[in-house]
This record gives C-alpha cells, sequence and structure tokens, in this order.
RNA sequence: GGCGUCGUAGCUCAGUUGGUAGAGCAGAGGACUGAAAAUCCUUGUGUCACUGGUUCAAUUCCAGUCGAUGCCA
C-alpha cells in the first residue's frame, strides 16, 4: 500500500525544509496543504517556497488558483486524491506538507459531502446574522438541528450558519449530513511534526516577518489591495496593510514608522495564528 | 526656582461622594466538518509611587518626599 508522509508543525516552524528533505531522500514529490499557497497571487506573505526550493523537489498545489475562485476544503479533497492517485503510480510515497488542520485532516480521513447552498440563500443568512444577530440563527438552527445546537458554539455566528445552509439545502440535520461514513483511504498515513521552543518559534516568527517586509510585503499588499474583500485575503500578512490603508484611504507609500507598525501586528498576528495551530496538533498529531 | 497636572495589572488607562479596584491590549488555555492564516469561547490580587497625618476604616482626604510632564520665569 502507498503512503504519505504529512509534515506537520505550526507556521514558520521550518516545515518547507523538512519536506524538500525528505522528498529529495526518498526521491518523491510534494503535495501542499496551506490554504494559502493555494493562490498565486500570494507570495511573500504566506511564505510560498522560493523557485528554488519548488526547483529541489516537485511541488503540487503551489500557486494552483486565483483569490477570485478560491478553494474550499472538499474541493481541495478531491483534488489532492485525484492527484495522489497519479503521483502513486511512479511513487509509493508522498511528501504532503502544510500548515492548515482543517485540509490535512481532510485528506488524511475524508469529509463528509455536502450540498452547496445557493448564493441566495447565503446572502440571505449573512445578512441575518448581521442585522438580527446570532440569536436569530440560533433560534432557527434550535428548530432544524437540536443536535448540534446542543453542542456549537452558540457564539459563534459562522458555524452556526454553515450548518443551517447544509441543513436547508439538504433538508436533512446537520448532524445527520456530516456523520456519513467515510471511505477508506487507499493509502497509509504517517506524520512527522516539527516541534520547537516557544521562544524560538517566536524568533523565527519575528525573523521571518523582518525578511519578508524587505522582501517587498508592501507591495505585493497593495498589488491585491483592490481584492481585499475577498476571503483569501482576510490573512495576517496582508490584513494589517489593508487596515493601514483604509484609515488613510488609499493605498498610499508607508512610512517607516508605519511599516514598523504593521510588522509588528503581522508578527504578534502570526504568533497568535501558531497557537491555534498549536492547538490543533496536540489534538490531531 | 514658581505654579499646575499626573504616578492604579506586563502596556494604555478607568474608578473608588473613604469600606483594599476593573476594562482594552498583551500573556495563558480551549473549540473547530466547504470562510480554517478564517471564525469563536474561557481566563484579571495588583506593595492603587513612598513616608507620615486625620479617621472605626485611606488606594481614595491632608502634608511631605521622590519620579514624570506641562506652563511661567
Amino acid at each position: 500500500m502507498p503512503r504519505i508522509i504529512i509534515v506537520m508543525g505550526p507556521t514558520a516552524s521550518g516545515k518547507t525544509a523538512r519536506a524538500i528533505e525528505l522528498a529529495q531522500e526518498l526521491d518523491t514529490e510534494v503535495l501542499s496543504c496551506d490554504s494559502r499557497q493555494f493562490y498565486s497571487e500570494l507570495d511573500i506573505g504566506v511564505a510560498r517556497p522560493s523557485a528554488e526550493e519548488l526547483a529541489a523537489a516537485k511541488h503540487h498545489f503551489i500557486a494552483c488558483r486565483s483569490v477570485q475562485d478560491p478553494y474550499n476544503v472538499f474541493t481541495y479533497e478531491q483534488d489532492a486524491l485525484a492527484c495522489l492517485e497519479k503521483l502513486f503510480e511512479r511513487h509509493d510515497t508522498v511528501v504532503v506538507v502544510g500548515g492548515s488542520g482543517l485540509y490535512i485532516d481532510a485528506l488524511r480521513n475524508g469529509i463528509a459531502l455536502l450540498p452547496d447552498p445557493t448564493p441566495e440563500l447565503r446572502q440571505e443568512l449573512q445578512r441575518k446574522l448581521k442585522e438580527e444577530g446570532v440569536e436569530s440563527l440560533r433560534a432557527m438552527l434550535r428548530v432544524m438541528d437540536p443536535e448540534y445546537y446542543a453542542k456549537v458554539d452558540l457564539a459563534n455566528g459562522v458555524r452556526i450558519q454553515r450548518a443551517l445552509e447544509v441543513c436547508i439545502t439538504s433538508g436533512r440535520t446537520y448532524t445527520e449530513m456530516i456523520s456519513q461514513p467515510l471511505p477508506q483511504r487507499p493509502f497509509a498515513v504517517e506524520t512527522v511534526v516539527i516541534e520547537r521552543e516557544r521562544e524560538t518559534l517566536r524568533e523565527r516568527i519575528n525573523l521571518r516577518v523582518d525578511q519578508m517586509m524587505a522582501q517587498g510585503l508592501e507591495t505585493e499588499a497593495r498589488r491585491v489591495y483592490p481584492l481585499r474583500h475577498l476571503t483569501p485575503l482576510n490573512t495576517v500578512g496582508y490584513k494589517e496593510f489593508f487596515e493601514l490603508w483604509d484609515e488613510m484611504g488609499s493605498p498610499l507609500p508607508l512610512s517607516s514608522v508605519q511599516q514598523q507598525q504593521v510588522a509588528d501586528a503581522i508578527k504578534l498576528n502570526t504568533w497568535h495564528y501558531a497557537k491555534k495551530q498549536l492547538t490543533w496538533l496536540k489534538k490531531k498529531k
């Protein structure tokens, strides 16, 4: 049976380097599982592997999409499975690397097939959430799926909205829909977790943010500024610039003080992100 | 030098008409099935600058000291 080796770890822990090393050792290719490196418009800010790194081992799912045509876990899972099937024709091991817990889960264990809501339904629920607050969606969920109602985070509007979308378009409960049995994977899964001391990780993050700034992150952010309302751009490393430019009224060049301010915000938000990944890893590795 | 303002949680600050104090941020922990670098939740004892005084009781009022800051000289 073929296998995948998943390289996991928080952001800036050195996953890319480790994955390339492994791929070279095993003479195989790398499948990326990073929900932001999918997008061709995002490079510096999402720490996309460099040209040299990409040349050192063949990568899949890097810069393969536009932020205007975003991925979702399910489509990604389908594409990734198809890609793996092909790769297994020539390699018995494939290296998977990424920091997006949900996406790794989907690849490793599968994810339920759920119907897509119509854009109108999504809009309507979003409007309700925004104008009438979570309570209104909560009340609907209580009727449509009491079981899920009992266990969701009732303060998390996004979660509730999503469950309602599924309930309404499927005509069944969300609970029921997500408990469909998932087919066995035709490959074995091994994991490599990169552990770092907290202090070290923080230093690596700070250093990397400084490098990103030096590489021209501001210019990259300015280029995608007009697309800032798209979901994939709700991302650490970009949103901090957008916030400042929105305040200023336009994406003007930043003074060195402002650059420092943005860099500090990115460092902090990246740390928060790393912590969330660590929480996820504790449970899933 | 004179006059004034300030000194409260790691940071920015609120507050106590006198009964030993609370927000935001940071920090820590957690949730997670098509937005996931997203979204959301939990968690706040600190010589209330220091020393005296008044008072049953002072972080709060008074005096002095020290530090910061502003204006005037």
